[in-house]
DNA sequence: CCGAGGATAATTTTT
DNA sequence: TTATCCTCGG
């Protein structure tokens, strides 16, 4: 077993381990003796305080942004152990996310002080997913030290099964099935559970089978994906009421953080948890759930990865009786942020509905500012001028730290504009997110030759490192190997110590095969009795993985070594090699430096949880936000989930937020004309200002000859917005015939912008009239669409363009012309975009 | 076994 | 446009 934290007696957690002290002790007399509220109740406001004392049965905390969530969750975790209703290892408490795991334990600590031991069962559901497993493998048919796959093995899994079905793996990817095995345990369900549609979408019919053989191969490998993690514990819990009912006396109480980010199966999960049957023992109520979920409906933004909203929406039908608390008073933002994303998000129907609000209200406050820039270089310029502006003193001396601010974008490719604005500008930045530690090729290449040391049976870990530094073991040897395990139903590496016996092999490849052999030998001898680390260092070191870099002139190969010293390094803080690789396995993530003072750059998802004194939003433009995939896959509910972005984005503020939206972005290669986001539309006038003059920038008065360049001649398909007139940008704010936009709006929408399929894109030139088509911005479609549309245009034609002014066609594919510009250079853009001269 | 060049696709991301 | 992936040729 590897946990070794849970030191507390796992069943019949009768007797105290050990007496809670302190500050814990204190609560306990409290309680007895009806005194004043313990100390760690004070500080909290009526709604906080009721949802950390209603300790009985179900609870649902609906908690809008920077309402102090996180601060309920530890206080009410340290209410019930202060007053003694239930020992740590009675709690099942479950986040999402590593960090908020982390940042909980930290929390609780804090509060309860050293009175009680770490809480045993607080993690993510696929850590205690995890911990259950090992305890219980072999009722679903794995060993306790089975391996844990992440994506990128799983795909490769995958990719040999494809082909090992004669199929295309091309034409059925393996990187798609794997999404929608994914999405299939997402909804707990197993190859006979899917249904029969989804089954034959893939593979000429043969989904299921793949399926299928895709766990069975899982079994072999004694192995578990994600979604195992989740879906093992269901079957095996729902398998063995015995050990279900053991652990409902166990659990007293289930606390749930993010519940609006469950998907079914750690819906299903958690029902079987907290569906205790009649009890009589202490500290419940017949049959009651002492079940508290936190989380807030507006926040979901995570249903494109099987989030079901409708878990925290039907919680009250789920468990009858349920008190439902909303935490409304705000701590965070000035009301004018607050007052702009409570307008926004109230355009989403099938919400709970909350109102939050403050009491941080000031006239000083500054409004929510909507910028607009040409393009997307003069929003990275503009956002860079504005941060320059923000770090001077102001006329109080006050400057303001880059730390405390942040640029939130809806896609990552908007990321690069403002990294190299900053770059010029020597602006410090960091990036929040992107490609992570454990995913870095050399660090998964040293973590194969680990988990092959520690796991003989993980053939996906041999397979990737057996010729890696190359050894001259190409695919005829690897498939030779295969074959020979298969056939015998025993690991690779073993079938590689019997082939190198034999004469089967060419003997160039027997050589190297068996000094690999050799080394794993040697290497699993030594696990038992050397230092992990120090053995870490000569598995790199012998099988030449540590050489392979040093040799390797590309400009990465000595950051790729100073990643393997720092590989090397983190594993001291774990006991074993293998307590490495299951932290490893389930945490991926790695931490930032917080030392330099910079701004952070990062996607809007990626900020949920965090906050700012000033974000800037860019990028607000239809197609981009609300994105164009969204709408078309998700339809109202994308849009709605789109709309929480922009909400979650918004509340991140606590002073100031600046959003913009530009005219002009380049999408793919393509520059493309842009009309703003409904969602600036949605917000209310009274906390928004629009924010003039940035446009003018350093003379980069553009060829639209307006005097801001922007909107001149533009047309907005769906009729009037009130961003799309400059005049009314300049001060009055009025919105004529909103409403008639908005009917022609979701009519465009949905007759246009579903169109997947290519070839139904209308494009609308400019200065056109009659009727009003919808312009694309999706790159894809308009791209597609090119083969068979001839341009309207001919080589030599005169034309002209309103980013880059009179230009001459020099080329044409398609609809997508070439064009040698006057003053702008050659640049190819889209011939809806240019009108003859 | 490596490199070049063509085809392909380009939201969001945790575990 | 750009990045990545994969195939093909040397």
């Amino acid at each position: 077993m590897i946990d070794s934290s849970d030191d507390i007696p796992f069943f019949g957690d009768s007797e105290p381990v050990k007496r809670p002290s302190g500050l814990a002790a204190r609560a306990m007399a409290a309680r007895n003796q009806s005194a004043p509220a313990p100390d760690y109740l004070i500080g909290l406001n009526p709604e906080q305080r009721q949802a950390v004392v209603t300790t009985e049965g179900p609870l649902l905390v609906l908690a809008g942004a920077g309402t102090g969530k996180t601060r309920v969750l530890t206080t009410r975790i340290a209410h019930i152990l202060a007053t003694g209703l239930a020992f740590p290892s009675q709690i099942l408490a479950v986040t999402f996310t590593n960090k908020a795991a982390r940042e909980m334990k930290e929390r609780v600590g804090m509060l309860v002080g050293g009175a009680v031991e770490g809480m045993p069962w607080l993690g993510t559901f696929h850590s205690i997913g995890v911990k259950l497993l090992r305890r219980h493998a072999e009722l679903v048919g794995l060993r306790s030290d089975f391996t844990i796959l992440d994506t990128d093995d799983v795909v490769r899994l995958i990719k040999q099964l494809i082909q090992a079905e004669g199929l295309d793996d091309k034409r059925w990817p393996a990187r798609q099935f794997a999404q929608m095995i994914d999405g299939w345990k997402n909804k707990g369900m197993a190859p006979h559970e899917i249904p029969e549609g989804d089954a034959r979408a893939f593979a000429n019919g043969k989904g299921r089978e793949l399926y299928e053989a895709y766990q069975n191969r899982l079994k072999t490998l004694n192995a578990c994906d994600f979604g195992d993690l989740l879906c093992h514990p269901i079957r095996m819990l729902r398998a063995n009421p015995d050990v279900l009912a053991d652990y409902h006396r166990k659990f007293k109480y289930l606390l749930v953080d993010e519940y609006q980010d469950t998907n079914t199966a750690q819906y299903m999960w958690l029902r079987l948890l907290a569906q205790r049957p009649q009890s009589k023992e202490p500290g419940q109520r017949g049959g009651s759930v002492n079940v508290c979920c936190v989380g807030d409906d507006d926040q979901s933004i995570y249903g494109w990865r099987g989030a079901e909203v409708d878990n925290i929406l039907r919680f009250d039908k789920d468990f009858p009786g349920a008190t439902i608390i909303r935490l409304e008073r705000n701590y965070r933002s000035t009301e004018h942020i607050l007052g702009a994303a409570g307008h926004l998000i109230a355009h989403n129907e099938g919400r709970l509905g909350k109102t939050l609000f403050t009491e941080q209200s000031d006239p000083e406050h500054e409004k929510v500012q909507v910028h607009a820039a040409w393009d997307s270089e003069e929003e990275a310029r503009a956002v860079g001028e504005t941060i320059e502006q923000l770090q001077r003193p102001d006329a109080n001396g006050r400057r303001h730290n880059l730390n405390d601010m942040a640029i939130l974008v809806r896609a990552s490719f908007q990321m690069r504009e403002f990294e190299d604005r900053f770059v010029t500008m020597g602006l410090n930045y960091r990036v929040i997110g992107g490609p992570r530690f454990y995913e870095r090729q050399e660090i998964r290449d040293a973590m194969a030759y680990f988990r092959a040391v520690c796991q003989p049976a993980d053939d996906l870990a041999f397979e990737r490192i057996v010729n890696v530094p190359k050894r001259g073991l190409g695919d005829a040897t690897i498939r030779q190997l295969h074959d020979y395990a298969r056939a015998r139903d025993i690991p690779m590496i073993a079938a590689a110590r019997d082939l190198v016996e034999t004469e089967e092999l060419k003997p160039k490849a027997r050589k190297s095969l068996r000094d690999v052999v050799e080394g794993f030998t040697r290497w699993s001898a030594a696990l038992e009795n050397t230092p992990h680390t120090e053995l870490a260092e000569r598995i790199l070191e012998e099988s030449g993985y540590t050489e392979m870099w040093q040799n390797d002139k590309s400009a990465e190969a000595p950051g790729r070594l100073e990643n393997l010293k720092e590989l090397i390094r983190s594993m001291d803080f774990y006991e074993s090699m293998r307590g490495f690789l299951e932290h490893v396995a389930l945490v991926m993530d790695a931490e930032q430096n917080e030392d330099m003072d910079a701004v952070s750059i990062m996607t809007l998802h990626s900020a949920k949880g965090l906050e700012f004194e000033t974000v800037f939003l860019p990028g607000w433009e239809e197609g981009l936000f609300p994105h164009q995939r969204s709408l078309d896959e998700g339809g109202r509910s994308g849009l709605e989930e789109e709309r929480r972005l922009a909400y979650v984005g918004l509340t991140r503020a606590k002073k100031r937020a600046h959003l913009w939206f530009v005219s002009n972005r380049r999408i793919h290669g393509l520059w493309q004309s842009t009309i703003p986001s409904r969602f600036l539309d949605e917000l209310p006038e009274a906390h928004v200002e629009v924010a003039e003059a940035e446009m003018s920038y350093g003379g980069y008065n553009r060829f639209g000859g307006g005097s801001s360049g922007f909107s001149a001649g533009r047309q907005n398909p769906y009729g009037a917005s009130r961003f799309d007139n400059p005049e009314i940008f300049a001060s009055t704010y009025e919105t004529p015939g909103w409403k008639r936009a908005q009917a022609n709006r979701t009519d465009a929408t949905s007759r246009n912008w579903g169109s997947r399929s290519g070839h139904q894109v209308e494009r609308v030139g400019y200065g056109e009239s009659g009727p009003r088509g919808v312009r694309t911005i999706e790159g894809e479609l308009v791209a597609k669409s090119t083969t068979d549309t001839p341009s309207a245009f001919s080589i030599g034609d005169r034309v002209f363009h309103m980013k880059f002014g009179n230009g001459n066609v020099a080329a044409i594919e398609g609809n997508k012309l070439t064009i040698d510009f006057d003053k702008a250079g050659q640049k190819r853009v889209l011939d809806g975009f240019v009108t003859p001269v």
